[in-house]
DNA sequence: ACTATGAATGTAAGCGCTTACATTCGTGGA
DNA sequence: TCCACGAATGTAAGCGCTTACATTCATAGT
């Protein structure tokens, strides 16, 4: 009577006539074994359809072929962006992600990074600088390789692939100040948790102090990711008395720019001659926009593939750069000009 | 001296001057073990920073808390949507995610299946009913629970938790017919292992057949589901000569239709004056351009946590409907209106 | 011809947990 | 008072692999 259930590696020794040690060497190091054997495994694993057990490997090796990244949300185009490149990167090597997400809460992210190292995962893709100190320890503790996204410091505490999102938004403000603009609005992403949000409006305060300018409260609205939000604040900066209403707009990201600049269209105000705006990702919609969306270039893809390499360097044993430097691009596009002389 | 590596089991059980099998009860189910030792072991759970290894857990029980899901790619926002909603549904239960791309390629998925039923998931969550025959068998063989989603048919061979594509299709499209339209072209996705792509298609054309019509092949043009891509098969739409030239175009989604809206406003056409639109998913920001897109709401969140509880039900050994059909919605908005007379 | 060498294979000890089964012990009914 | 019973805990056998180490055997150097 045939055994019901699926075959392990005692059956396909048993059918082939060898040592599971042998089985095994076919599978994880086929150069050692010869190769009349390995063809005669090789038959029985394909003949009884055999699939490794992920666990047991796992447990005897202490290798799970497994990667986790924990980001904010898929929800953000550009996160999703980044997790892709990292899956295809990943998958390419035969490991297999986890993603967990935190919804922008550190409370969250330490949960889930435990709930990874709890699955084994052999190395971590985080997002931002910002974490609890005991996730930190949590990691290092299990030996966890892991590196942080989205974000470059010189002076990292960890390894860090990323962009700097300060210089970034001081850039496109500076691209914004040569234009003429003195009134620059702030629409930004709720700071909580979200060192980037943070590091941009950092970015911006900072091109213009350096030019004597400020950013007064009431033109610094700070929103959640969404159209919507976008709209919404930017209908209140444009109902502003004229004389101290904004000639341009820095929002958090190209989701709120795209919906600021629809409101801007959609209440009368031509943009970018009533009004400037630019953004930061540089969605793939962005440029298609009528007129085109200035913003910064992240490059989420070339970031996804570099952190997952990372890891996967690590996981090899081999010495790699642990802070490396993305460029952002400045793209000028439609949406800014001089502001109508006042 | 103290050991050096990670707590195990065995160590709480020390520490705690406890068996093992006492220390595994109250991590699983604390209700059968006295309050007064349950809480010694927790204290030294706590005090040594226990976290439970996964492999070995998974090895002993054959449950790995762990739930693949396998998608076309997560640059599509409507999957990154849907995978968000499947992840917070598995993180509520203490299941971890594991996520797969195919690139829109079976052979891929066939392979990403394998590589998760290694990695030992309790369950799996696919898109579409177009597979390979050996992914589900392999499947089957493995008792993997799993449900495909984004598709719907009542005579479907496996689970399903989805939406009716063609009848959603022939919907929209009665819409346009109802205006008037006549001459009504497709910007589909491409369909090569895509059944969604193929019955919006099917769709579409079933509601012209209906009233005598059909779709011309000059005006059916498949294409990779980019702005990009709308704007250039829209340009060449719109480039027929007027008494050919369709006056409405389907776009197999919003992405494309949102590249067909923008491209048609920048030759210079009024939407929907001279040609109306419509798309398919219902985007965040379909709503919000101008004019607002019409377009098939698809229920792509609650989708998202039917499959995970569908999944959830079946590792709990739980009856539950095994054929769902999610309604999808019409939202006729700003891009459509009747032809110009003719 | 004999041994040292190394390549190919086998042996078997875990990896850290879960869980069936055994044991212990306090309780209440007869 | 005694016993049966069930609740609380312990014992120990695996789960399916990997891998250090042992064994075998052919080859080549002397």
């Amino acid at each position: 009577m045939k055994k019901t259930s699926t075959p392990n590696l005692q059956d396909i020794a048993t059918a082939a006539g060898v040592s599971t040690a042998t089985v095994s060497r076919v599978l994880n190091s086929p150069v050692d074994v010869s190769p009349a054997l390995k063809e005669r495994v090789e038959a029985q694993i394909n003949a009884l359809g055999y699939v490794r057990h992920g666990a047991a490997r796992a447990l005897a090796s202490s290798r799970s072929h497994t990667v986790g990244a924990i980001i904010p949300t898929l929800e953000s185009a550009i996160f999703a962006t980044g997790v892709n490149a990292i899956e295809n990167r990943l998958t390419r090597e035969g490991f297999t992600l986890l993603l967990a997400v935190t919804n922008y809460d550190l409370d969250n992210e330490h949960a889930q990074v435990q709930a990874l190292i709890e699955r084994g995962v052999d190395g971590l893709i985080l997002v931002g600088q910002e974490h609890k100190p005991e996730t930190i320890t949590l990691l290092e503790r299990h030996r966890c390789p892991f590196v942080t996204t989205w974000t470059y410091a010189s002076d990292a505490a960890n390894p860090c692939i990323g962009f700097d999102n300060l210089q970034a938004s001081r850039n496109i403000t500076n691209h914004l100040l040569d234009l003429g603009h003195v009134r620059i609005a702030i629409i930004a992403g709720i700071k909580t948790g979200n060192d980037r949000a943070r590091e941009r409006i950092a970015g911006v305060r900072g091109a213009l102090l350096a030019r004597g300018l400020t950013v007064p409260d009431t033109l610094l609205i700070e929103k959640p990711y969404e159209v919507r939000e976008g709209r919404d604040a930017c209908r209140t900066l444009l109902s502003i008395d004229p004389k101290d209403r904004p000639t341009a707009i820095f929002c958090g990201n190209d989701v709120l720019a795209v919906g600021a600049m629809l409101e801007a269209q959609h209440l009368g105000f031509d943009v970018p001659g009533d009004v400037s705006i630019v953004g930061f990702d540089d969605l793939p919609l962005s440029e298609h926009l009528q007129p085109g969306l200035t913003t910064v270039h992240v490059p989420s893809r070339r970031m996804g593939e570099c952190a997952a390499q990372y890891i996967l360097d690590c996981i090899a044993g081999e010495e790699t750069p642990s802070r490396v430097e993305l460029p952002t691009e400045i793209m000028i596009r439609g949406t800014t000009a001089a502001p109508r002389q006042s």
